[in-house]
DNA sequence: CTGAAAGCGCTTACAG
DNA sequence: CTGAAAGCGCTTACAG
């Protein structure tokens, strides 16, 4: 910032209008994209636009047609495990690309696990933002109940609460898809099944524990081995050791995401346990967690980044006025690798 | 969204003002805490912005102050490594604690490693923020330049750009703390210690790389076995892979990151290698990468979480208008678990 | 298709 | 310490 003082001010409209010799409203229309100026006038304002290198003041705007062009990305998680798992980035990554070619930006508002500081609840509800979307909810998060009612929200995954049964959000099947996964395990031949689960606050967590116990109740299989994790490696690694001292027969374990599934191999390996040799892993993501390690997974896919997507898409229509479809549910698949 | 257009619309200035019974620079000076207020009517209008609920309205402030209160958070990163890096967590966790006492909210700007698009450019230099935080950029980040011209920027790692020569930054010492490092290994009594060293296009990977040749030098041992990984896991174990291949002999490894180091490990794991028995590994940063994995990494800790904060502070200070240190240099140290 | 005018909700000298 | 007034840079009916 070597001259913060002697820059001289962005041009206005104004002086845009004055250059190409016409009305601030003909500018202004032009602008936005106004079917209703001539050809000529049209080409006159553009290269006005052009020559100031005119850009449009966003408060002004603002102001004026109280939009505010911008969308909270609102994740009710602490930073480090946002961050940790790349489930998360293909999201994001998917999200920007649907607002690319839009005019939004995107304002990044970490709520931390339990409730919203007082800052971003009055940021988000004090019609700071236009829309929002929510990635990762538990069903503790009452303050996203608010927000619902109060500006367009989409959510990443099945809202849990009664009070969002309304909401649009985008997700899979999860029950189905974690079915599928753990069908796999069975048509393999294994016998003792065990899951290492998602927090049974997310829908994520209890929907594909519910499709773990429904596969092996259909294969008449004891649906008994479960421990609970809360997504991170760590806890993968912790379910996989309880699992080991609780069942040594094991021969396959179900894991809800490739980010834990990560942390369960490492204590496999520790313990001389072959993979998929003496315990077969499935995984759930496909996110580059399952290829990251030095055994390629066996996991369910989901398309994540097209889900961002997807939930960017959603919210634009939404903003535009028009009525999207209010639930997007996505295809999920087994890719198979070296773990299973 | 149940009632987007029969929300009633939020109270303003002028309201608070008539139920106050005072004029709405009062109110103003009231709600920007301005001291030229008496008690009394500090006290009633306080209580008429209770009353309503009044938030003031950005937009309209804006547009009277010329200040957006808006930061950017630029990523000249891919998505995938910005969220794939437990780096970048800390980081971002230090700059949201660092934002938290403020009233700036913060738009994620992910720039593509290479340039930004139209779009984001218009953004960032179109007045639409006060400041930017600029984290992980590569020499071939041109466009920073123009930013750093247009408002305050405080970089995460010192810049390597000649333009922005005069930039503020806050980073380590990555040279010293890397032979410090390295050091760590030869006092082991290693012979032959390469590295997996980060790009060569940042800061952090010039830096390190150095650190590593200087400490060797100082030892009187050879410099020869270095291969370049682009942080990354898979990177970590590819360039593994290609040291072992080179050098059957190596007893040792200092790696640029730990997300590398985890992927390095695991490739020596695959080749039945102990660590540190046969090779030891010194990873760097003390991200949560160091202790996820089956070994717990020996590394060179950054304060991550707190480097993410000055920068957020010193970007704050710079805003106030005061003028702080233009170069933070934070403490490193070596933190010793298993891998050597 | 184009322009004059009002208005969006604040802040900020300027008086007093 | 307080208020009247101008102004920030746009958009948007309303006329024509």
């Amino acid at each position: 910032m070597s001259n913060l003082q002697t820059r001289r001010p962005a041009p206005t409209l104004e002086e845009v209008a004055a250059e190409a010799g016409v009305s601030r409203s003909t500018v202004s229309r032009v602008v936005n994209g106004s079917s209703q100026v001539s050809p000529e006038v049209l080409a006159t304002v553009g290269a006005a636009i052009e020559k100031l290198n005119y850009i449009p003041n966003r408060a002004a705007r603002s102001l004026a047609n109280r939009q505010t062009m911008a969308i909270a990305l609102v994740v009710p998680e602490e930073t480090t495990r946002f961050f940790g798992d790349p489930y998360f980035a293909a999201i994001v990554h998917g999200i920007t690309m649907g607002l690319e070619p839009s005019d939004y930006v995107l304002n990044l508002q970490l709520a931390g696990a339990t409730s919203p500081s007082p800052k971003t609840m009055r940021y988000l509800l004090g019609g700071n933002v236009d829309g929002a979307l929510v990635v990762s909810h538990h069903s503790g998060d009452h303050f996203l109940s608010s927000l619902d009612e109060t500006i367009p929200v989409v959510f990443g995954g099945r809202p849990l609460r009664h009070a969002e049964q309304n909401s649009y959000y985008v997700d899979v099947d999860n029950a189905a898809a974690a079915a599928k996964g753990v069908d796999h395990l069975v048509a393999l031949g294994r016998k003792r099944i065990a899951t290492i689960a998602g927090p049974a606050d997310m829908p994520a967590g209890i929907d594909r524990t519910e499709g773990w116990r429904r596969s092996l109740q259909n294969a008449g299989l004891p649906a008994d081995l479960i421990s609970y994790g809360d997504f991170s490696m760590v806890s993968g690694a912790r379910s996989m050791r309880e699992l080991l001292d609780r069942a040594p027969d094991l021969d396959a374990v179900f894991v809800a995401s490739d980010l834990m599934a990560t942390g369960a191999v490492s204590v496999l390996r520790e313990r001389g346990l072959s993979i998929p040799g003496n315990i077969a892993v499935m995984g759930f993501d496909d996110s580059p967690a399952a290829i990251g390690g030095d055994i390629q997974l066996t996991t369910v896919h989901q398309p994540s980044i097209e889900m961002g997507r997807r939930m960017a898409e959603t919210l634009l229509a939404l903003l535009r006025g028009e009525t999207p479809e209010r639930i997007c549910i996505m295809e999920t698949r087994i890719v198979q690798r070296e773990s299973a």
